[in-house]
DNA sequence: ACCATGTAGTCATGCGCATAACCAGAATGT
DNA sequence: ACATTCTGGTTATGCGCATGACTACATGGT
């Protein structure tokens, strides 16, 4: 005897089966309390009555009473389905959606006027996270403030990319940057060149971090000296000098959109890649750029990373304070790719830049 | 005073304006009622002290209590984001998303084992809508049998793409396909074709039929004579065969995708289009094929769809009964495109197919 | 003086579920 | 024979909110 919208509760179900409306609820979230308390016919009476009725649990009622209601919140700080820039989201959702379906869990889009400095979770009493279980983040945006506010509730969350805070430790799931750049620098080197620079922004958020640290190790450990160029808003024409002017034959570039440019500028010149110049990328370009070509460098795991989120979210939402500082971080390992865009400096050959632009 | 989670309650903000929980829920939802149930004091009190405490309604408390909870659900018979295909659902996605975004509400995603015959909405006993306030529906394949659990149940929903059913009128945003199709074989006639084909999957599904009957239209209104073959599963190769023993100079294609095909073979065998052949498609193709061919035909405004299908919803939400079954389904215009694979007959020539492809 | 009408709220209830607290009867220990 | 433990449940309660029913007081009409 279903209710008045049409869908059966666990009153219907326990009416059914000659218990009451706690059995059925036992017999459905007890786990092991639920199948030492309830005997085995009781437990099959109602099991039938719920096929019976088509008893579906009503998720509001499961989040209002505590429990969960397996849905997953994902929360990213610019609009899910862009219209214009190919996607940077769309191989971490593959991941996300692809493992809550596993898990069985629908999932909850935050919408939210994107604001200039990217958009709050939190702030501004706009946002209603309380529907879901939990949350999943991601995004280029970190918002220091929303880091903090999370971290003060207990409301379980989950970042795709690494996050540090002072508040504690930020559950997230990322990818080795620092050894995926160590080894393609070590690449480089091991093809010959004398120096291998590294041309990026130098900013001070994870990802930077990370393969600046790992390209200092890479150098260390061949026992060169560090070539460290500030890249920040240069065309591709002027990050090539910049490299010519370094000596450089060989350099690492990030954030990797830059590297394609500066390639058509070296192209331009009449040099060739890797014949006068070596590049690779630090990770695979976002926005899916005209890609015929076979880059050196290293792919980001970005589905698998969706995926170990919802499923980290997933494990906290089980075992709700289990879970160690290090089973909260998890780190996957990135893939890296010959390609073509690099090779064996060119013997006694000028170095690549300005000069070879003007040929005598 | 928050709750142990973290939240400020209705209860919080009514004890900090000295009033009681029933007053504020007056505030925020009483419309009408509110506004005239309520001093202007109060009311200031009351929003002062929901600004203090960042008091954010409890979507699941407001589902459960029978109030609105600002939660579209949106289901696809397919993954939301799908690996390979590159996408038929994104660009009504992004209209879904804008929209849902203009009208603060957040979306939840339903996920589900895609089977072979796509999966199904409410059967199975696994799906739960019940937290959203209603549920937007697209994909391809369409279920009748959800259609008719859905139309029994005062659950509102609204399809992308126009869907009929026996036991109900059937709320969706479609596109105007039969006026679209008619335009562009009326423009094939003015052109100065003879005879106009229509090549397609001859199936019953709604969008074929459509098509169908905008031929048709033409073709009646040009005074001339019908020439429906049946496409299905035909090659490029083979389906140019088949308009060439029919002797025609144009045809319309549907699907789209087929078009492409048809063109390369055309091309393959020193065919030129549109000199020898006119192609229009009945669409834009789905998979975003390699597109530097500007095709004549028509474009399906994907993107208005989404965001009407949402509007649309939303509109039911507000008003439960008032809509009547014309506001109900509602029709966009697709934009009709010249494009370039549509030109006059070559005077004489022989109509396209085998016979052209061995020259003498 | 009395009822009708309007104003500004409060009270009580229930949505569907999870869960702590309780309880009856049977089996077991001593 | 009586206390203890186990088995198999039931009762009661509350999560946060919306909403119908009710109340207390003021104002106006007759």
């Amino acid at each position: 005897m279903p209710g008045a919208n049409g869908r059966a509760t666990q009153a219907d179900v326990a009416r059914l089966a000659g218990v009451s409306q706690a059995t059925v609820s036992l017999i459905l979230n007890g786990g092991d309390t639920g199948r030492r308390r309830v005997g085995e016919q009781t437990r099959q009476r109602v099991l039938d009555a719920i096929r019976m009725t088509g008893y579906v649990a009503n998720p509001a009622a499961q989040r209002l009473a505590g429990g969960r209601a397996r849905i997953i919140g994902v929360f990213t700080y610019e609009p899910v389905f862009p219209r214009d820039s190919r996607d940077f989201y769309h191989p971490f959702l593959i991941g996300v959606e692809a493992q809550a379906e596993q898990l069985g869990c629908d999932l909850l889009f935050f919408t939210g006027t994107p604001s200039p400095q990217g958009r709050r979770l939190l702030g501004d009493g706009s946002r209603r996270l309380g529907i879901a279980d939990g949350c999943v983040l991601l995004g280029r945006h970190d918002d220091k403030r929303d880091l903090a506010d999370l971290l003060s509730r207990d409301f379980p969350f989950a970042f795709i990319g690494r996050r540090e805070s002072d508040a504690g430790t930020v559950p997230y799931v990322g990818a080795d940057y620092v050894t995926a750049t160590r080894e393609v620098v070590e690449r480089l080197f091991a093809l010959g060149h004398e120096r291998v620079g590294f041309l990026g922004d130098l900013r001070h958020d994870e990802p930077s971090v990370d393969r600046a640290s790992g390209y200092h190790q890479a150098v260390r450990a061949a026992r060169r000296r560090p070539v460290v160029l500030d890249g920040t808003g240069l065309t591709g024409g002027e990050a090539l000098d910049l490299l010519g002017d370094n000596g450089l034959t060989a350099a690492v570039v990030w954030p990797s959109g830059l590297a394609p440019q500066i390639r058509s500028a070296a192209l331009a010149r009449g040099m060739s890649v890797p014949g006068d110049l070596s590049l690779a990328q630090l990770g695979d370009v976002e926005d899916g750029s005209p890609g015929d070509i076979d880059w050196t460098g290293f792919r980001i795991p970005r589905e698998q990373m969706g995926a170990a989120a919802v499923q980290l979210l997933f494990d906290q939402l089980v075992s709700p304070t289990t879970l160690g500082a290090t089973a909260l971080q998890r780190t996957l390992a990135c893939t890296v790719v010959p390609g073509t865009t690099a090779g064996p400096p060119a013997p006694g050959r000028v170095p690549a830049g300005r000069r070879s632009a003007q040929p005598g």
